[in-house]
DNA sequence: TGCATGCTGACGTCATAATGCAAATATATA
DNA sequence: TATATATTTGCATTATGACGTCAGCATGCA
């Protein structure tokens, strides 16, 4: 189940102007430019480059640079894929079991 | 969408020390105190408590006291459909698009 | 009542990271 | 080549939150 708790995807997901812009994204369904989202969102592009730029190497968008423009798309499939495996993992911890009691060994 | 992209959830889980807790107790499976769970993570156990308390306010953990003792439990299965509301939410808005190109109104 | 136990809350410190601006880089176009 | 456009990066500032210590509170027991 570890393998799954990933917080470094936690921590992406747990800041708010980040997860405004994966909505966006989302909803847009398309890829779009960091001018685009920034306009969009109203956030300064340089935030918006560096959010983006951290979500893509996690897995979370896809990333393809075409001349001076670079298209970002949320790979939704990918994602919620992710959120099930999670929801699985924790499913299945529920019928095991980590300490006798006196000697348990969590960490 | 926006309804199960929470952040205050994901926050809760981007901290490895939290994650480390909630992965003991749904390990455990069982009901246990925060001096318990402090000894067992070797963690302060002031910290533990704040942690706990803020996960059982998000509705990760059930809360019961019992005299002195604070009892903490996983609620697993709440854990897991949460999870799959998120897959299932993320799924849906494949289809669907929030803008039409310039009035864009993803916010 | 006095004391031990279990937990919570306040406080100061520290580390991490988000933000916005400006400069730099890369690419396209005139 | 000169200039405009799209994005990235460096930097200083600011904000957030985790941590440990200690004091305080509630509860149980002698």
């Amino acid at each position: 189940m570890d393998r799954f708790l990933d917080p470094e995807l936690f921590r992406l997901l747990s800041e708010p102007t980040r997860v405004k812009l994966l909505s966006c994204l989302i909803k847009c369904g398309r890829p779009c430019s960091v001018t685009e989202i920034a306009e969009c969102c109203s956030i300064d592009f340089s935030v918006v480059s560096r959010h983006l730029a951290s979500m893509a190497k996690l897995g979370v968008l896809d990333a393809s640079k075409e001349g001076r423009t670079v298209w970002y798309e949320a790979r939704t499939s990918e994602i919620a894929d992710r959120f099930r495996a999670i929801a699985d993992s924790v499913d299945q911890w529920k019928t095991q079991s980590c300490c006798g009691g006196a000697g348990c060994d969590c960490d």
